[in-house]
DNA sequence: CGGGCCGTTTCATGTTGCGAAACCCCTGCG
DNA sequence: CGCAGGGGTTTCGCAACATGAAACGGCCCG
């Protein structure tokens, strides 16, 4: 019984699991293993298998008193991990737009990776150079001003593990200095925004900004590069200044992460 | 290796593929296979397959211009159904608490289940009787008010389908007589209420009212039951009208399901 | 034009997921 | 008080199937 196109590459345990995890968590209320094994038409020891490791997981949560199970708290964090993102992107997007205009320069936004920026949005001027950076794409924490103003707004012990970590070097400027950059992102921390000139693509200047969640996190970033030779210190720190007013406008309109599902799941049940 | 108290259960293969599944959808932005696979330390090969199954299941999305993977569309149905339930749930919180007082009876909060409606929450008054209904239970839909104004409220072929299935008798008066069911149905949609007498539970008699969502969906479902002999057919009808604008002022502040990160997903990258 | 990076496909192997059946516990009922 | 029944948990033997090394292929970049 052919599915879908090709079959091949799908893992059956994890396909069946799904199913029970869709069930389970679009239902909206607590189901005990037997209606997921009726309903599914998944034997229950194999069902109950599956219940476990999505509860181990914290996909699910498993209520022992009654023996029923529900959506899991790790459910509420993606949710609240992309509400949070979304809106930062759609709250970025009108003030991107005119950041453009006013510095003919390329605006991008970015999230926090593992020890990189991923670019979320890139806004370029309409004439102008482009940068390198595109959306999807991943740059380094340490050489790029997105990754700077998140490094330093971050807590120490988090940036002082991912600097620990080898420091690639992309251009002729970049910093691989630990001790250097250290004492930079302490200046970044003071006066709100971060500066690169070089470091992560020749030729380019960039100004970035973090922005920061509920939780005073630097979930995202918010920068714009310029060509080197259009870049002076006042400017830049003009426009550093004008960054942190619009990320702080940002921070304050984003989703406040309303409770969750998985949060009402853990009061008592009656 | 022993990881928590008991891995017995545990089906490997599911529990890498959520391990995959939390990476992708909680790290906010488009992953590569190859990044899975590094970061996470699965071969790639595995990796692979278990992002194509998540894929296909629809709880990732591939985009296949940039080979790139983010959270899917399943994501955010579950996300938006959580929220719709928990916010009616608030929200129907301090009116049932007034309920309660109000008619000294049991009130009731569920939500549909297949077939079924699952009780949420069940507010009862301090001396009176008690119903069987505890939170978590599931009872037909067919046999109580609950149920019937849900029925009601949902698309015809739905509510036919579910009245094509066995009606069991759940005491003496129970109504399993469909024609007769569905004309009833047709009177609570055109009066907003619906009513039952002791076809759930001998001697209680109960008022129920749909809260539909933004879609108009009858998803969730607000009651009050009271003894059989404390009901007067004047007071049954004023008791479903006061219940129908609490249900309309429900609907009215429900969470009204914002985009979701998975729709943005869906537009083109760059 | 060539090298390397990354996604896809193949294939032989034995690990491990599977589900019938037995077991156990709790609840409701006579 | 004990019996029956419905769910949840555990056991166990077997073969299905998940696995990952290696080979392949396409695309980009130099």
């Amino acid at each position: 019984m052919p599915k879908t196109p090709d079959d091949s590459y799908v893992v059956q345990p994890v396909e069946k699991a799904l199913l029970v995890l869709a069930y389970v968590a679009e239902c909206g209320h607590v189901v005990s293993l037997k209606s997921v094994s009726t309903v599914l038409g998944i034997p229950k020891t194999t069902a109950f298998r599956y219940l476990q490791t999505l509860t181990r997981a914290g996909f699910l949560s498993h209520d022992s008193r009654t023996d029923r199970y529900s959506g899991g708290p790790r459910l509420g964090a993606i949710a609240r991990t992309n509400a949070r993102i979304d809106s930062a992107r759609e709250l970025a997007r009108p003030l991107m737009r005119d950041l453009t205009a006013e510095y003919d320069g390329t605006v991008n936004l970015a999230v926090k990776g593992d020890g990189s920026v991923v670019y979320l949005d890139v806004f370029e001027p309409p004439g102008g150079f482009r940068t390198k950076a595109r959306s999807g794409d991943a740059h380094p924490l340490h050489s790029t001003a997105l990754g700077k103003a998140i490094l330093a707004f971050m807590p120490e012990e988090e940036s002082l593990s991912y600097l620990s970590r080898p420091l690639t070097e992309r251009t002729g400027r970049t910093l691989i200095d630990r001790a250097e950059l250290i004492r930079q992102l302490r200046l970044v921390a003071r006066r709100g925004y971060a500066m690169e000139t070089g470091e992560n693509e020749d030729g380019a200047m960039c100004v970035g900004v973090p922005i920061l969640d509920e939780r005073g996190y630097p979930l995202v970033a918010l920068s714009v590069t310029l060509p080197l030779q259009r870049m002076s210190p006042s400017h830049a720190m003009k426009a550093g200044n004008r960054l942190v007013d619009a990320a702080r406008s940002i921070s304050a309109r984003m989703a406040p992460a309303p409770a969750t599902r998985a949060m009402a799941a853990a009061l008592p049940g009656h």
